[in-house]
This record gives C-alpha cells, structure tokens and sequence, in this order.
DNA sequence: TCATCATATGAACAGTTATTCATATGTTCA
DNA sequence: TGAACATATGAATAACTGTTCATATGATGA
C-alpha cells in the first residue's frame, strides 16, 4: 500500500516515457557529485559572500577593511570567510596581527562572468 | 554613541588600508548586480534542481518522468520548476494532459563544468 | 606581563526554504 | 458532460542559514 501510495503522489501512469527516464538515469553523474555542486553554488548564493569574492578579485584585504568596505560587522564577514575558507575559495596569511585573506581559485571569476551573461541575456 | 558602537563592531582602527578599500569600493558593481547575481547561484545551490537541470540537459522531460527519474513526488518538482522557470532557466510546451520541460539557457552547462572543474581540482 | 587590538567562534534568534498534503486547474476521451 | 489524469499551487511544517552578541584567541608593544 505504501508503494501504490508513493506512485501516486507521482503520477498515476508512474512514468510516461520509461525509456527516456532510462536512458538518462545511465547518464547522470553520481548523486555524490552533484551534491558537491549544489554546495559549491549554495556558496556563491548569499550576496554578501558574492561582495567578498568580488573585493577580493580586485585585491587581497584583511578582515577589518572588508568589513569597513561593506560596511558590515567584523563577526559577520569572519563567519563568511570561514565558509569560504571551507570551500577552498579564499585563502589567508597571517601579517603581525592582521590577517589578509585573498582568492584561492582562478574559476571564481569565470564562474561569476557566466553568471553575469545570463543576467544581462535576460533582461 | 550609535556610531561609535558601530565602529567597535568592525574594528577599533576603523579601517586599516583606507586607500585600499576607497579603490575597491570605487571599482564594485552596483549593489544590484552583485545582488541579481547571488540569485541566480541561489537557484543553483539546491541538489533537487541541479539533477532536474541536468537531466533536461540530457532530455526535454515532462513532469511525471522527473518525478520518477529523482523518486520525488511530483508536487516537489513542480514547485522547484517554477523557481527555475523564473529564473528563466529552464522553458516549457503543453502536449496534451502533458507539460514538457527544457533548458532555456545554453550558460548553464558551461556554469556547470567551471563548478566541476573547481570540486575536481579541489579533490 | 599587561593592555590593546584584530580576528575567530559559540549560542541564540529571525528569516528563509524545500517538502508534504490537500486541492485546484486544465486537458483528453468516452 | 463527466471521469480520468497530468500539472500547479496554497498552507503548514521542519530544517537550514545569516547576523548579532558576547566572549575567546592570538599577536604586538610598552
């Protein structure tokens, strides 16, 4: 009963196109991979996190001074950069007792300009 | 008092390289851009519409068929379809009782391949 | 060593979001 | 027209997420 139950939330027929549904069942990556994809876009999906990657594509910067440019707390950019940081996006080093996070990825930019393109395409 | 308070929450120097962050400051996209940009990686960031956009890759499917490709309900996948159709992603055609759905940007892929390169370079 | 300052981080809260359930809409065919 | 079916959608809920507040950590220089 719990099947029939679960096929009909689908759609009464279950599938329409089996062979479709087959064939590009075989042909979608891992489950595991788009998972990691989906993180990674999660990650470009907040904009305060977009401001820092794009600040950070026009110079290194410490905490302090990102905080100043977007004019945000410094606790709130530091949670940012963690998630960054994790993401393997951003990197730092440490100067006295400042620390200088910069770019850690050559794509971030391409990525972004795709972006861009589709934005502007509509509209 | 306001102000100050505020100022203590980035940073007691206030800002550390001032001609560093005016620079950045000055060559930033409006906020808008930066924000339209977020939203668009925000759709991306969700593992149930990154298979449906890379199953309609593959094949133009109707609703049903995506339901039983990703053994979701087909209410589930009827909502996230209205987030990419307004995010003019993805475009859509009645056939009869059917709705067939397709990519409407030919971006996405390429978005798509620059996020894997970053996940295979990062392991 | 102590005061100061830049940064990091845990806990709490508010706002957002994906899914489910129930139901509405719109099409086909008898 | 009415039954059957594919899809859409509103409301409710549980889970997640970004910011704030308070405080900890780590470095400097007197």
């Amino acid at each position: 009963m719990a099947e029939r139950k679960a096929a009909l939330d689908r759609c009464d027929t279950i599938v329409i196109h089996e062979d479709v549904v087959n064939s590009v069942r075989d042909r979608m990556p891992p489950d595991e991979n788009l998972y990691d994809l989906a993180e990674l876009f999660k990650v470009f999906g907040d904009t305060t996190r977009i401001k820092i990657l794009w600040a950070l594509a026009e110079s290194d910067m410490c905490v302090c001074d990102i905080a100043a440019l977007l004019n945000m707390t410094q606790s709130a950019i530091s949670h940012q950069l963690r998630i960054l940081k994790q993401a393997r996006l951003v990197k730092y080093r440490r100067v006295g007792k400042i620390v200088i996070y910069s770019l850690d990825d050559d794509h971030v930019k391409q990525i972004f300009s795709q972006g861009l393109v589709h934005i502007n395409e509509n509209r």
